[in-house]
DNA sequence: AACTTATGTTCAAAATAATGAACATAAGTT
DNA sequence: AACTTATGTTCATTATTTTGAACATAAGTT
């Protein structure tokens, strides 16, 4: 067992010395980072436990990476903390390089009738480029868009007004305060319900492998 | 415990019946492929074993699903299989084209004295790489962060109020429209001037080398 | 101060994952 | 057929995770 030839105390995991990043040679540390969801999701330890089912106790100690976790127990965190299993998994291993490109100079893009308005805040990447932009559109705005390639992903959210989203065969209509994150790996189209004007945000991921 | 409820014969995982794909409501069942990548390597599950160093009648339970491995146990066989530990649990988990969240679903972090509230819309990249937010600010009220590590970036844009922006020992005043992109790795500090409440967007990029 | 409340940690006990050896089965060989 | 070899499964035992309750600490109230 690998814990045996560990410098075992008397009961612990006890990597305690180097909970920093994963050197990518031993299992991943992922108590940080259910530490940093935990809280950025503003949940105690006891009221994590309750939402995930797992003992407050074995938190206490996966978080100060004094346990090695259970696939099972992973699972549960990660699926009381709405955060994709992978996602929490991989923070230790590969750090993917972002690169800062250039500032698009082009801020602002709008559909033929002018009724969808696009602002490009930022642009960055090289493995994967990202893109952000915030939007307003008053009613019947429509904004079309080929497909990004696949594994693409789109993440709209709604400031005010009310936004229908079509991409494939699947539609989903979002209002005020609501966040959608989708694949846009085929044609896709959103269109400002009204009939206040539509007014969020959305970042983009083109091309990138990311499983949500 | 999990296990204690699920129909416990007298020791198994007993998941057998339904060793298909996840449904989305339960840990992935790894087995399957683990021994698909297996017998795709041409290994028996004595060669696994010692190359994992995991024991061969564990593996044999965890390919069939008779078992729920520890993290450790995982990642040993993944590398032994070198194969991204991500990759082998994500290929049982249902990857939705939509993921749409609630209103109250989307988590919120706020000031100690409640006029600073920020958003979490979402996170992408291997977990703690990027985070977008959606903040709103009442006059005086104030964000303070720590460093989030060298090299990690922000990217403000102010939709309306007026935002006064601290890093390191520089500072710059935010209007209407605009949009600051700076560095983070030193402790920082937003503030809205007020009168009209802030609002706006921010894109963060960590650098994961630093733990924060 | 004494009491409560909220949070996280530690402890003994129970559940179960992991081990190594024995067992089962099938496919070749002599 | 009897014997080996190769492969995977099962079994008793050990090591470790997980639990629930008790403990510690800090902050807020009376």
């Amino acid at each position: 067992m690998q814990q045996k030839k560990e410098a075992s105390s008397s009961s612990s995991f006890a990597r305690d010395a180097f909970a920093g990043q994963n050197t990518s040679d031993r299992p991943p540390l992922v108590g940080k980072e259910i530490q940093r969801l935990r809280q950025e999701h503003q949940l105690t330890l006891d009221e994590l436990a309750s939402k995930s089912g797992v003992s407050k106790s074995i938190l206490s100690q996966i978080e100060r990476d004094h346990s090695n976790p259970t696939l099972s127990t992973i699972w549960r965190i990660s699926h009381a903390l709405k955060q994709p299993l992978v996602d929490m998994l991989s923070s230790g291993e590969e750090k993917p390089r972002f690169e800062h490109l250039k500032v698009n100079q082009t801020p602002v893009v709008s559909s033929t009738d002018g009724k969808f308005v696009l602002k490009i805040l930022g642009t960055l990447g090289t493995v994967s480029t990202l893109q952000w932009y915030e939007f307003k559109a008053e009613e019947g705005g429509i904004l079309e868009s080929e497909s990004h390639g696949s594994g693409s992903l789109e993440n709209l959210t709604l400031v005010s007004g009310k936004l229908l989203v079509i991409s494939g065969t699947e539609s989903r209509e979002l209002i005020s305060g609501e966040t959608l994150r989708f694949l846009t790996d085929s044609p896709h189209r959103l269109e400002s319900l009204g009939p206040e004007p539509a007014h969020g945000f959305m970042v983009n991921l083109l091309n990138s492998n990311e499983s949500f």
